[in-house]
DNA sequence: ACAGGCTCCTGCAGGC
DNA sequence: TGCCTGCAGGAGCCTG
């Protein structure tokens, strides 16, 4: 699929590349593949111009550019027609050879957008480990020596990426671990658990299209479920699910931090 | 080197 | 009814 107009509306922040270089590349890319690397959503592009010492098309085209997008807190990727109303905070769209629009909306504004040249820069991989393919020594040499909580270890997209506030607190809690806890005192066996417990809350998000906690909709405007399957995550007061204890809200790394006092120790 | 705090931005909820 | 304030969050930046 061609892309045969790009157009940028916002030219300061969301933009990571200048919104000129986006606009310019991607007019007359063509979309490959689009898959996810922790929170980012990247395009593999072929660019407009042929290069001549591009490898021949036996083997397919190769991607060139990659158009890397984040959606931060509020950001939407909207697949829609070229005709459909603009709605407010619409800060890029990409028109197709089939007329469709892809648009970047995002009222926060705290989502990237990025364009890497694959001639000139490398494919993006994302800063830390993928949390759903780690193995287990590799997710225990993470935390080791971290003198950190393992909530804010969680967090940090060094370490691994893709894990936000919601998903760092229901892992916790299924693994029966205090957000508090320094990561490097944290056991072996606790450790598993915390690896097991992740993926799975992950999982189920990812399969049950996320968490529409206020206004989240997905590319085609359909809102997730994984909200319902919250065991701590917004329910301060609330009795836990398994033993009946209050929920807790603290801070912690500067984030609101939900937790079970009773299971979690 | 690492940890923690501040900042960006806007919509929404709650209080007066 | 309407205004004002505070809160939510990902990640980059700054400071200690």
């Amino acid at each position: 699929m061609r892309i045969l107009a790009a157009w940028f509306g916002s030219h300061r922040e969301p933009m990571k590349t200048s919104p000129h270089i986006q606009e310019k590349a991607l007019t007359g890319a063509k979309f490959l593949r689009v898959h996810r690397v922790g929170k980012h959503i990247v395009c593999d592009l072929s660019g407009a111009v042929p290069e001549p010492d591009r490898k021949s098309a036996e083997s397919g085209p190769n991607p060139d550019l990659q158009w890397i997008v984040h959606l931060g807190m509020t950001g939407r990727l909207l697949v829609t027609h070229s005709a459909a109303e603009v709605v407010a905070h619409t800060h890029a769209r990409l028109t197709l050879e089939d007329g469709r629009e892809i648009r970047f909306v995002d009222a926060r504004r705290f989502g990237r957008l990025e364009l890497r040249d694959l001639r000139h820069q490398q494919a993006f991989q994302g800063p830390g480990s993928e949390p759903l393919t780690i193995a287990p020594r590799d997710f225990h040499a993470l935390f080791h020596g971290r003198k950190t909580s393992i909530k804010a270890a969680l967090l940090n997209q060094n370490l691994l990426h893709g894990v936000g506030n919601i998903y760092a607190d229901e892992s916790l809690f299924r693994a029966g671990i205090r957000p508090q806890i320094r990561a490097s005192r944290l056991t072996r066996v606790q450790l598993e658990r915390l690896r097991v417990a992740l993926q799975q809350v992950l999982a189920q998000a990812i399969q049950l299209g996320g968490s529409s906690v206020s206004d989240y909709v997905d590319a085609n405007g359909v809102k997730g479920f994984f909200q319902l399957e919250h065991r701590v995550y917004g329910r301060e007061g609330q009795p836990c699910r398994d033993c009946g204890a209050a929920i807790r809200r603290i801070q912690l790394a500067g984030r609101s931090t939900h937790f079970c006092p009773a299971c979690q120790r």
